[in-house]
DNA sequence: GTGACACATCGTCCGTAGACTGATAGTCCA
DNA sequence: TGGACTATCAGTCTACGGACGATGTGTCAC
């Protein structure tokens, strides 16, 4: 895996993880709402699953965001980590 | 494969190329812009692949635009679609 | 007609996405 | 000292991501 690309995915876990102790919920309530497994919404938050398109709607749906707003907050957390 | 996953491919295929074509470039150029195959770039338009993040951050690159740019796109063209 | 270009499609290959079970460990509170 | 809750991690499994080579089709120009 490509350094650059390592650090989007860690950019990603962080907001996951963000948004999800926001809305205090559990890996395990949030997998309920995406329709994900629960040990996948782990890995994705710690950095090591390159969520799919389809993936990243459903999660973006579970956290109650559009996908948009959550790439857009990646895209300026992956600056900020740069 | 869920109808409004498959819409939601649909929709992405016909943006990128949708801008592809306003580049005025062949797949294969875009293969090489974005370090992904030809044939790959070809099943995207088509709607039958559902990239992961990360290859969706270099189609993005290889098309000029930011990533979240594209998938606000994405939106509103898949509920253009509905 | 044949050569170059663009695209679709097929088959093969390796690696990983994503589901699932189960084990371990930390925290907190009765 | 116990459970209840949470998260990490290992391992297995099927399906798909993504690369690559080959072939077929259509469209141009020469």
């Amino acid at each position: 895996m490509d350094e650059s690309k390592q650090k989007t995915l860690y950019a990603l876990g962080y907001l996951v993880r963000q948004r999800r102790t926001e809305l205090g919920i559990s890996q395990e309530e949030l997998g309920l709402r995406a329709n994900l497994d629960r040990t996948y919404i782990s890995g994705v938050e710690r950095g090591v699953r390159n969520p799919s398109l389809t993936a990243l709607v459903s999660l973006a749906d579970g956290l109650g965001i559009s996908v948009s707003v959550l790439l857009i907050n990646l895209e300026i957390e992956a600056d900020r980590i740069q």
